[in-house]
DNA sequence: TATTTAATGTGATTTACATCACATTAAAAT
DNA sequence: ATTTTAATGTGATGTAAATCACATTAAATA
């Protein structure tokens, strides 16, 4: 298989000369997973770069108290960096929410790029940069709103940042939900029910339709 | 000024070419801050990459509900990376705690060594890795932990990650302090208090003292 | 040095949420 | 189709920590 055809090309990858991506076609292995499968485990040892071409992940680390979601990502996004540049383990696991698309790069070979092609590098930054803000944010509301505020949140991610459509299906159990805002099984519940109760949100199992977006920005800011 | 003669250099910095070096000289805005001065401000334009050559900086965002520090960094480091490679407005503070040197420098020359310099691009992508890593942990304590944990945390970090002494000046206000670790006044001072009482630590005003380190690893790990 | 202002300490009260306990429903496995 | 297992719903109870209220101390300013 030859990168030159993906259609999944990342942002910097699109800017490796021919050369460049006949060398990543050397060094890249495509993998796929599907849903519930682990694409990589913390503590586990790495010297790849994984890229996720498509499909929806969600990044986990196992806290003092319970596992936390630290984020879901959805195709096109590497998802190894961190722990690879740094850290021969992973400092962090990654799971498919949804059947995956993987691609497992050389670092060695993925170094030689940010060495020799500027353009390239840059990418990868504005991405990193790109991240930590997110991960700013993300910590912020875990640790300042209230429950209902973050539910409310997590339900306009869904919606905005995943799926871009006012009904999907919820790809998280109630637990892996409340593991992503930080809070129980029983609180996600509790509070998806009251929404539903309010006319905000209609769900039936994991499908869920936002009803009243109006109304869930509103309860997102207001904590 | 030029900035060959600097003593503060970064990993990056070290590996500019004498040329290069020349021209960050030309676009590098050398400027003190005094304790508890703004170096730079949320919501306010910004094309400088900011570098901390000295002191310790506070990095904080106002969330929905108060104040949060979400990172404590001493020189040397980037300050401004993440907002300056996305925005054009500055997504977070930053505040001197102690007298700080600090470097504004240019966007478009910084950039152009990311093009033109692979390893320098690469020691700036490990620094955005390390930091992603480090936000996560820092994110799963805030949530994850008990109060007295968080304390015992902050305190082994000034102790073991800026001091490198037991014995040190506190940088913040118990309400700062609070700010960092998400909690409140009142709760640092009875949990600070609390640990004096046990021996743990001394504390006269801002200066404290670690008597018992085990202990506080203990509570720390404990949560 | 006196006076004002900001920071800290400490008890009493309240509250959002976790925890527990068990019922119900959905999804897998046989 | 039945059985087993996993996921979800919902009330009752407990608790860590926020909030409130005020006293005390330190630091800044006149």
């Amino acid at each position: 298989m030859n990168c030159i055809d993906c259609t999944f090309k990342s942002s910097a990858t699109k800017f490796l000369s021919k050369g460049e991506i006949e060398e990543l076609s050397h060094n890249c292995a495509h993998v796929e997973f599907k849903k519930g499968e682990k694409i990589f485990k913390e503590s586990s040892f790495s010297s790849n770069i994984i890229y996720l071409k498509s499909g929806l992940v969600k990044v986990h680390i196992l806290g003092p108290k319970n596992e936390q979601i630290t984020k879901i990502t959805k195709a096109s996004a590497f998802l190894g960096l961190p722990t690879t540049f740094n850290e021969k383990v992973n400092k962090y696991s990654a799971t498919a929410l949804e059947d995956c698309k993987v691609c497992f790069i050389d670092l060695e070979v993925f170094k030689h790029f940010i060495y020799k092609n500027g353009v390239f590098a840059y990418q990868i930054i504005t991405e990193l940069c790109k991240n930590e803000i997110d991960s700013f944010f993300r910590c912020l509301n875990r640790t300042q709103k209230q429950i209902t505020g973050r539910v409310a949140d997590a339900l306009l991610f869904f919606y905005h940042d995943i799926y871009e459509e006012k009904e999907f299906i919820l790809p998280l159990t109630r637990e892996e939900f409340g593991n992503y805002i930080d809070t129980t099984r029983e609180s996600v519940s509790r509070i998806i029910n009251d929404f539903q109760k309010d006319g905000i949100i209609r769900i039936k199992n994991k499908k869920i339709k936002i009803l009243k977006e109006e109304r869930l920005i509103n309860i997102s800011e207001k904590g």
